[in-house]
DNA sequence: TCATTAATCGCAC
DNA sequence: GTGCGATTAATGA
């Protein structure tokens, strides 16, 4: 009892403390609620915010536990995943700065279906249900802009079934790299987001042991190189050949 | 340095 | 292709 009071405290007086990085000085431009800032009602509902801080490895959605609001990444990187038979991970699909994470809750969903987990250390821009459902009811656009986003999202979804369900393991994995370099780009020409093996297999949908030889098969044949967690793309046009016969598409 | 944790590899199914 | 166990490399307290 005593300790959650604490935590409201000082959950508060977070809040306070960093009142200055407001919506509009955010830097990702990206983010629906920015695009919108100049309508009023979305201006007024961008300062009812709170902020939440996480480390890296930190769990902020909890596989069913109650929806309650919607997250916006303001810095750093995101994995999302559903727990699947055996325990094992799926992940569903990485964020970065300035995309929404827990939308699929939202709606009339109870419990969440995902968790998500920070891959670094990471500052998301939280709102609660209520406070999300008044700026939705009453500005048409940002409402309209957050539908474009939940069809994108549906679309990426269904490719990503065929991807899994009719593509080779190799197939699976190069696209998986394609992914992460598409949407994280790279730095120091490495791949901008580390990642286990696991975290690969997790989501191409197979087994750390299979990214580990199809690695080292890549390697060999000079399409990446790999020392450690850190990864680059050696020929890029090589990789993207290999799948482009799936005629997969940019999912950003 | 020692102790974990991650990455590989080999082998059976 | 998958799963398990042994070995080796990397990381960090």
């Amino acid at each position: 009892m005593r300790t959650s009071v604490q935590h409201t405290i000082n959950s508060n007086a977070r809040k306070f403390s960093i009142k200055g990085v407001s919506c509009g000085t955010c830097v990702n431009d990206t983010c629906l609620i920015k695009k919108n800032l100049s309508t009023p009602s979305v201006f007024d509902f961008s300062h009812k915010k709170t902020e939440i801080r996480c480390r890296k490895g930190q769990q902020f959605i909890i596989e069913g536990a109650p929806v309650n609001g919607l997250f916006f990444i303001l810095k750093g990187k995101v994995k999302v995943f559903r727990t699947g038979i055996n325990g094992r991970e799926q992940i569903v699909r990485f964020a970065n700065e300035g995309e929404i994470i827990g939308h699929r809750g939202f709606g009339t969903e109870e419990y969440y279906s995902i968790g998500a987990i920070a891959l670094e250390d990471t500052v998301l821009c939280y709102f609660s249900k209520a406070i999300l459902q008044e700026v939705l009811k009453t500005d048409p656009s940002f409402t309209y802009d957050l539908m474009l986003f939940y069809a994108n999202e549906l679309n990426k979804s269904e490719a990503k079934v065929k991807t899994i369900s009719q593509m080779t393991v190799r197939e699976r994995i190069v696209d998986t790299l394609l992914y992460i370099h598409r949407k994280f780009n790279t730095k120091n020409d490495f791949l901008n987001l580390p990642l286990s093996r696991k975290e690969y297999a997790d989501y191409a949908g197979t087994t750390e042991e299979q990214v580990i030889r199809i690695f080292s098969a890549l390697k060999k044949e000079n399409l990446i190189s790999a020392k450690g967690k850190k990864i680059s793309i050696v020929n890029l046009a090589l990789l993207k050949q290999e799948i482009s016969e799936h005629n997969y598409y940019l999912d950003s």
